[in-house]
DNA sequence: AATGAATGAGACTTCATTCAT
DNA sequence: TATGAATGAAGTCTCATTCAT
């Protein structure tokens, strides 16, 4: 009973997270296939022993960061999603602004999830697609109701989806190569523009621009997602 | 003396040559990592040797693959744009079509090009990045056209190129995780409809499907790209 | 305070014995090298703290084991030798079908004795061929006895208390690597007949099924050995 | 064509044999467990990566090793056993003496056979035990010859020829550990007079000694088996 | 030009043992 | 006594690259 003591659960909790919080944080800045486990271990100032004592494989550990991450990033996206409160025009923009920022504050986990999967191996390239797509899954129920309500002209609902979907992973993407004080967010205004003319919803200019401040100011006083 | 110097001369670049096209084939199918030079070499019935003759090293001669696709395609695409015989809509829905039908053509080319080259190194992703963003440059110029002419309404011609292509993209990497039999080109009457709306081109639905036929036709009765 | 500490010692002798047979087990299905220290105190729902505690290393716990085992087997086989109420054929069947029943009784014992021991390193190979060979030595003594009464031909007692000790534990090693449910005593019969006539014993066949019959149950109604 | 000379082939061949035969020797020396590859491609002054060019792994070259050496003196002991020139006692001796003489010969190869493949793991305990038991395959058709030929009393063929190759491989496992310098033909005489007396072949003591002498001073001068 | 045997750095992982609690 | 987290040396094996032929 010595050893499962709170205490000395709570140390071990704290031990694998260091370790997954390092990996992660190498595997975004050197690739998968460039970072050994050694590299781990030494930036997380931690045996290799202790490595495998919490993680049966350096390609399991990956898989658990891929998995937490996808479902962190899913489950935000629901709750953002879940509102009608707003206009659509604003609903949909502060959907767009918020998402956007919840990637700016997570760029290594986005990294991971939305570049270094890739490379891992063919089967993870499929996780990685299938997690991008599950995002389109939420975004077509939506888009259902406002086509539903004719606020909306969408003559293809899933289609629709999955090319919102896909231009909003390739902003993130391409913001992930940039520099780092470039902001995210900043495209948020063109993409926000372009979807909802695509989506045939009407709305003013200057409406958007205040909207997505409005969010963002809000979403900086929350202590983050 | 001189035709036998030429002979070895087209032997050698049959050989390169080769060696490049069972490399792209590996890569695609098995992914950069986990490809190792022999896969290569062997699938080619070439030796160790010979493959360090003609490259430096495995990713000297992935980054030359990865250079000449991206070439190859940027070609193509610039081909296909330059244009001015149709209407607004025809063109741009032509101009999709050719593209999609184009990396149809050349699936393993794209994986290796779109997909496998983020798992190389950070620099390879960076590369495939700016490739990428190498088409919305185009794209730009001929969207600054449209908007000129009044018959598009393009607030941000920049940012609609961008996300134009980032839509584009993310349905070529669906299509390169799916089965094979699905026709890219399907999803191209989708990617044409949500475009022309965002970018407030006029349309009809019907002329759309008949533009896609008609361009997907000649482009099978041609000798390909 | 007297008793407390009495039974605070049986209770660790009960654990240390615990770990030893354990060990016995695990070892014995397993091998000593393809069995680790982890295996051994999980199937023992012990700690490896605990381990450690009562023994100084995996090493020499395998050679208490294996002396402990020696020990045990050689003071069996000195009892069941030491007897003189039967005629010289009868009481030689007598000790072969006793000490293989013994054998029977402790495969596992049996198995690190005469296995295992010689794959853990040079060393124990030679303290498992001293072990086997100390039966030589009580072997020979008898057989002395025997030459001596003139009921034997024996010409090099030595050298035949060896010969027949190696044909003995060539049946149990054989017997080890098969099934189970074959019977080692069944071999007894034919190991007696092929020994006796070496040493020049008379017997009558059909005494010597009876003989063995008659030890087998005299040794299945005691509470064994 | 250039390395798939004759030349390059044979020194291929002996690169490869040159691996086998250190191997053999580290083996028979610190075990299977105790050796590392490392060792092994030490003393055979040769690079890790020329091992596994030509074994697949360390277990593969034991794996190899034991059906090589195992063939080797399978081969040996049929083609000293079919011969039908001399008298029955003095064949027997004759092949008693050359095998022990052949082990003798073969020291290294014989410990890998007959004590390293033990330590293993258990599947090569069986291979081992299976091969020791090939033997006596071929001692019961050589028995049943005598049994036949009425020559000698037999009455158990399986069980005796079973017993006689414990014996004998016991004799060696004894030599194996004993210092170098002991002749293992010495205690072939003990060991003839013992199986002969067993299986009810008669003799004369004198003969014996002298088919023995005869058949090493053969041997002696032969050019090795 | 061509071949493929040879090299060895370095990757991943195991596991006997220690030691703080 | 008891626990099991922590350690790191050492092992096996891969594979990009070199080089003698």
């Amino acid at each position: 009973m010595y050893k499962t003591s709170k205490e000395t659960q709570e140390r071990k909790d704290a031990k694998r997270q260091l370790i997954m919080n390092t990996a992660a944080r190498v595997f975004s800045r050197k690739g998968y296939h460039n970072t050994s486990v050694k590299d781990i271990v030494e930036e997380a100032s931690v045996s290799i022993g202790s490595f495998y004592f919490y993680f049966k494989s350096k390609e399991e550990l990956f898989e658990e960061l891929f998995v937490t991450i996808s479902a962190t990033f899913q489950e935000v996206e629901d709750r953002v999603l879940d509102t009608g409160r707003f206009s659509l025009a604003q609903n949909f923009t502060r959907v767009i602004a918020a998402t956007l920022w919840m990637y700016e504050q997570h760029r290594e986990l986005a990294k991971i999830m939305l570049v270094e999967a890739a490379g891992v191996n063919p089967a993870f390239q499929k996780m990685r697609m299938e997690s991008i797509k599950a995002s389109s899954g939420a975004m077509e129920k939506w888009f259902t109701r406002f086509a539903a309500s004719g606020s909306a002209n969408i003559p293809d609902v899933r289609a629709a989806a999955l090319i919102y979907v896909g231009s909003f992973y390739y902003l993130i993407q391409d913001w992930l190569e940039s520099e780092q004080d470039l902001k995210l967010t900043d495209s948020g205004y063109a993409l926000c523009i372009y979807s909802l003319q695509a989506l045939g919803i009407t709305f003013k200019e200057e409406d958007i621009r205040r909207y997505i401040a409005e969010v963002l100011e809000e979403l900086s006083q929350s202590d983050g997602i």
